[in-house]
RNA sequence: GCCCCCAUCGUCUAGCGGCCCAGGACAUAGCCCUCUCAAGGCUAAGACCGGGGUUCGAGUCCCCGUGGGGGCACCA
């Protein structure tokens, strides 16, 4: 923690519009680093001011993918706090009270256009080549007579009255003062026809209230900053400190990732939602180290970052304004450093229920050993069933074609593997100490390369051509369940060189 | 079309005027290690978008192009 700053307050404001992506996370991720370097607060808050995007079940899976990345927050709905309801949906009245205020400063004005006519403008100006944006119509009616169709319950919204001369400058920390004409600017609405407060006005006034000292959202909020400044000013507020973070591009880096480039991606097994991220074998330390470094980075060292490491190096300094196309193969790196660098009994622990949704019956004597000889092999946790999952089986696959290619015959390669059972069977613990010479020399003895040898070992043990070490698996299995395994092996064989 | 942002190896990036004939990581290729596969070690190839300035000196500052991205909803 670093005592210098001030507890920072930061929201991870979501949409419930869909399950939590990468994009999102790495918000979330940077709000709860600050948050949790100056000992500030991380607040949960949702935007569910739209009824007409509201997907069900997907605040369930933001909540979740949260906590699964360990993104645990201070305050947010369900769990309350000083600035309760953080639901926008619940706080209707609040943003209605404040567009008021607005009125009342000259800061805003019911509009009682149609959407039909909006539409009208709007295709005209395009015709046009003109830049779309709301013709002012309603900006100077009569007040008196603007009050007295609102009282009538004319339907209207409320929109913001931006100032049509001279300029505004907004300041982003990671790009300095941004200024724009202010002919340029639309009068937004802040209230819709149903009351309903719309992003300008609900995230500002929220913000506001709920004392947030930084707001860290996606660069998609720029064009619209501006007008946000303008917003606080016209209340009177003091800003936060706005940090817009650079977008997230898709993977050949043409364009920032869409709905339809998210299903895609995940046909091609890439995690675009954190929770395909565990489906996939990721570990939630990975994908945070990941996340992390796109967009941000420490020195031109070092990369591997836990998450307390995280909390402590990371600085809104160091984040890049440049979009990022995403990196998989990086991320399928860094989770083998991760896994590498997790306890052998913890690797056990987190492999064990890739191996059960397959439906193998897990030894828990063995697990442990398992998991030390399968680890710095390990890219993805979903990979350990095809790696490691013949321990946890009754009977080998075997795969005669594979052993008894060309230079060696079935009732060679069944001799060869009575000749290594009996060479087993006078050890008494199969180790690399006892065997290895001796299966050497049986090599030779064969005519056979020590080589393949080993490799007709491995096919009568697992049934693979890829497997650990042949001694780490040897002593895991233990001799009974070797010799077995060679016995039906060399029956196997010598099957298939009788019907010959 | 208009507005905004961005610009170093294929990708993620270091670089905040001299430390840079530009460093690291992923991916790629080769070698070593080796019972397979990994892991690990070593090596190779690979970039400052272009043009003008400013300066003794520019990847680093300014301008203009160009390129890429984003926005222009009673969505967030």
């Amino acid at each position: 923690m670093k005592k210098s700053q001030n507890p920072a307050r930061v929201r991870f404001a979501p949409s419930p519009t869909g399950y939590l992506h990468i994009g999102g996370a790495r918000t979330a991720l940077y709000d709860y680093l600050l948050a949790r370097q100056t000992d500030g607060s991380f607040i949960l808050r949702i935007e569910d001011t739209d009824q007409k995007r509201y997907v069900e079940d997907s605040e369930k899976d933001l909540k979740r993918s949260l906590r699964w990345l360990g993104l645990e927050w201070d305050e947010g709905p369900d769990k309350g706090g000083p600035h309760a309801p953080y639901r926008q949906s619940k706080r209707k009245a609040i943003y209605q009270q404040h567009a008021r205020t607005l009125i009342e400063k000259g800061h805003a004005y019911p509009c009682f256009c149609s959407p039909e006519r909006l539409d009208k403008i709007r295709k005209e100006q395009i015709a046009q080549d003109e830049n779309p944006h709301y013709d002012q119509k309603c900006r100077n009616l009569d007040p008196e007579e603007s009050v007295q169709r609102v009282e009538n319950g004319e339907p209207h919204v409320i929109r913001f009255k931006s100032p049509n001369q001279g300029s505004t400058t907004a300041r982003d920390s990671l790009r300095g003062e941004i200024t724009v004409k202010n002919e340029t600017l639309d009068d937004i609405i802040l209230i819709k026809t149903n009351g309903l407060a719309v992003y300008h006005l609900a995230a500002m006034v929220d913000d506001h209230l709920m004392d947030i000292t930084h707001v860290i959202r996606g660069a998609e909020w720029l064009p619209t900053f501006p007008i946000h400044t303008l917003i606080y000013d016209a209340f009177g507020w003091q800003e936060p400190e706005w940090v817009h973070l650079s977008l997230l591009l898709k993977p050949d880096g043409k364009g920032k990732l869409s709905k339809r480039d998210m299903e895609e991606a995940r046909q091609k097994g890439q995690p675009i939602f954190v929770k395909d991220m565990e489906d996939f074998g990721y570990l939630p330390e990975t994908v945070n180290n990941w996340l992390a470094l796109m967009g941000w980075s420490y020195d031109d060292k070092m990369e591997f970052f836990p998450m307390n490491e995280l909390i402590e190096k990371f600085s809104l300094e160091k984040l890049n304004p440049s979009p990022a196309a995403i990196n998989f193969s990086k991320l399928d790196h860094f989770n083998g450093i991760h896994i590498r660098e997790l306890e052998v009994d913890d690797f056990a622990h987190r492999i064990k229920p890739y191996f059960e949704k397959e439906g193998y019956e897990v030894d828990e004597e063995i697990l442990t050993d398992v998991a030390a000889a399968i680890q710095t092999r390990t890219g993805k946790l979903t990979e350990v069933t095809d790696m490691a999952g013949f321990f946890f089986e009754e009977e080998v696959n075997l795969v005669p074609e594979r052993i008894i290619s060309g230079a060696l015959s079935a009732s060679q390669a069944a001799n060869a593997a009575r000749r290594m059972a009996n060479l087993f069977n006078e050890v008494p613990v199969i180790t690399r100490d006892t065997v290895e010479k001796p299966l050497r020399e049986l090599a030779d003895e064969l005519d056979l390369k020590a080589g393949h040898l080993f490799g007709l070992l491995r096919e009568t043990l697992t049934g693979q051509k890829v497997s650990p070490p042949l001694f780490d698996i040897m002593s895991i299995l233990g001799k009974k369940e070797v010799l077995d395994r060679l016995d039906h092996a060399a029956e196997t064989l010598e099957g298939i060189s009788k019907s010959r």
